[in-house]
DNA sequence: GCAGAATTGTTCTAGACCCAAACATATTAT
DNA sequence: ATAATATGTTTGGGTCTAGAACAATTCTGC
């Protein structure tokens, strides 16, 4: 009979809890910081540093990360060498707009290392998206096979998404329903892949890597094409609701009859604050956030003004909710929001002080997001990358299983 | 040269974090859950049933927790012992509003074993609370110190506080401007005090003990004679907000053009959605909600009809908001909310269907509070017992300190 | 330059803790 | 009554972390 445990199965033993939870908070750190020396982990973690010789010691081994000799300066006694993430270890990020879907691969740390941005003639379809991400990853699949261990896939959608089972509920802008992308994706690729609200990853990137970095309580609203999506962290973590649907700050009521919103209501934010308004009276027929911020900065035009201080005003009773409910640290605005704020933010402050309740207007500050471009790749990335950073050590377990023929 | 640490102060050592992790999780399951049997308790936290039965015989010796004869009936195998909370674990719960204070003490568990109501000719100063609240906790002193371990005090304040340092920041209807009660009442009566707004811990009661029990995602408005209070629970936790200011929900904008509120704002949940003004059409000149309950349900008046009416699209606004925002599976409408609820549920549960976002409407139930006049000292107790539920062997180092003189 | 202080990596040991296995016990099913 | 099932109890082993002692490296003061 066969022993129930043989030495070689052994290997594969998996480590106690404890063990798990330090390599974890080890891996977490040196991802959302970057570098840092063995002695601040030390610190950070609150563990011993024979222990966290050790833990360094099996996440080299593992390739997870790697050290550098010390930069030796300033500090007196013996300096502490660097930990720095493995920039083999990474994460793809998929995102569909609905003039392109833009796959990127990020590596631990943050770093992106590829984005292609695939246009399309037209809104894709839920299977197009699918079928042009996992072409572009096909191509991709021996530079991934040989430099890379991939953490998984993670996709960034405009609409609202069940991060359960990854099913697209109704993405309004894409015109997608009930359609259940990340099964799709990890069918075609082999890789385990999840989905997600791209306002909520928005935040998360934000958060982690961005203009809210080390905050702990903050609301990120983002302004596009597509309307206005948000996400918020509160306590560090991204409030996902009893489905992941939570953070829909762009359906906030700020208008007695106001315009009906395809979401069924009438006087949301999304509806009386738009970016294709602004544009129309810019004179501009076709254009991005880029082209309005210029339009805006140079117009002089009365009734563009009244518009944007229309469009302030909506804005300012949305955020005086937010803030009255979240008591948040930092409200981060991107795309033409960000645009807005820029042009009157003593206003927008004066309001919300003024407006929001004592207590929590006291402390709140805004920001525009700082992440840019990389940001849905980021927040993408960090949905594969969450997993992996629970169990660090786990990663040789989840083995890509083979793609579906065809 | 004396030994760096002697056997006799090695019997004061701090466990291992593990261990005190394991002794959190199993106190904290037998105080949500009232009873649970060890083999309950083992399933429940994964350990190993000679693991489960180390921390129980630890829990048993320091008193926080008894066993009972199984009551044997029904199951195959060995019955299972059942796990008690200890009834003579409690804290002291303070509750001070516009025409009273009431002091209470809670066991483990949750059960009320206690409550003293002391009525106010008018409405209290922070001081007149605080002494209120000493004389009566002095006048059970002697009992406390025979036949309790008190965990501390909770404060449940109508107005925002600072969770972190216990001071009332604003609490409109009393009155009261920064004021530092939880210092004061812990100088006071030497034991540790916290304070918290009294919706936030209402939520905290109803989603352990009462109407939401079991949910991780919950909302709890209350509507009261002094306004609106609001608490929400994402994914089991209380949001606090980056100083515990998070859940003014009753501060919602619901109304364009609407009355200015105390807040600085116009048009708030709190000034459009009133119990006054419902009792002076009911002909209520003074009353509480019971009073108004039994008036709106025998009424047959238009204006009061109307009222209703109106009342009801503003909570139904500020709901919608609160659903697309947090996805909750579950709201709880306690106090004059309730009674609004209960005149017309289809219709409020009809709109919400319609005018909230797809994804989050359909899963969200609407329920009447169910703890009763009980909710705020259990809501308040649960401050002091949650930093004692995260380390329940460490409850003889937080001694008390000798009160203040006086 | 050199001695001393300061800080951190490294090695070794011991204690705490949880799990698994074997055994014991109590109840239901046949 | 006997078997099956579920659970409490006891014991031994392996993992993991902290702590102490020592080594290494840099800065400071003279």
């Amino acid at each position: 009979m066969m022993p129930p445990r043989t030495l070689a199965s052994a290997a594969a033993r998996e480590p106690d809890p404890s063990r798990r939870n330090n390599l974890s908070l080890l891996t977490s750190l040196v991802h959302h910081h970057g570098v840092l020396s063995r002695a601040q982990l030390t610190r950070h973690t609150g563990l011993n540093r024979s222990t966290v010789g050790t833990l360094i010691g099996q996440l080299v081994t593992l390739g997870l990360v790697y050290e550098t000799a010390p930069a030796g300066e300033g500090q007196v006694g013996r300096p502490s060498p660097n930990v720095h993430p493995s920039p083999s270890v990474a994460a793809l990020a998929v995102n569909p707009e609905v003039d392109a879907v833009t796959i990127g691969l990020v590596s631990l740390g943050g770093k992106v290392q590829k984005k292609i941005r695939f246009d399309t003639e037209r809104i894709p379809s839920a299977r197009e998206a699918v079928n042009i991400a996992s072409a572009v990853i096909a191509g991709m699949r021996s530079e991934l096979d040989t430099s890379y261990r991939i953490t998984g896939i993670g996709m960034a959608v405009p609409g609202l998404v069940n991060r359960d089972d990854g099913v697209v509920r109704h993405a309004p802008h894409l015109g997608w329903r009930n359609e259940p992308v990340a099964r799709m994706l990890s069918e075609a690729t082999g890789y385990p892949c999840q989905a997600a609200n791209d306002a909520s990853l928005g935040a998360e990137a934000e958060l982690i890597f961005g203009a809210g970095a080390g905050q702990g309580n903050l609301i990120y609203l983002n302004g596009g094409a597509s309307g206005i999506g948000g996400g918020i962290i509160s306590d560090g973590q991204l409030l996902r609701g009893a489905s992941g649907y939570a953070g829909e700050i762009g359906h906030t009521f700020v208008r007695s009859g106001g315009k009906s919103c395809h979401c069924g209501a009438t006087g949301c934010l999304e509806t009386e604050v738009s970016q294709s308004r602004l544009l129309e009276l810019a004179g501009l027929s076709r254009g991005d956030t880029a082209d309005l911020e210029k339009a805006l900065a140079t117009s002089s035009s009365a009734e563009v003004n009244d518009e944007v201080a229309r469009q302030l005003m909506f804005l300012d009773i949305a955020l005086r909710n937010a803030v009255n409910i979240f008591n948040p640290e930092a409200i981060v605005l991107d795309g033409f929001l960000g645009t807005l704020y820029a042009l009157a933010p003593e206003s927008v402050d004066g309001v919300l002080l003024s407006q929001a309740m004592d207590g929590p207007a006291g402390q709140v500050k805004i920001y525009r997001a700082a992440l840019g471009s990389d940001l849905m790749m980021i927040g993408a990335a960090e949905l594969a990358f969450t997993p992996f950073l629970a169990d660090p050590a786990g990663l040789g377990t989840t083995t890509r299983t083979a793609p579906a023929a065809g």
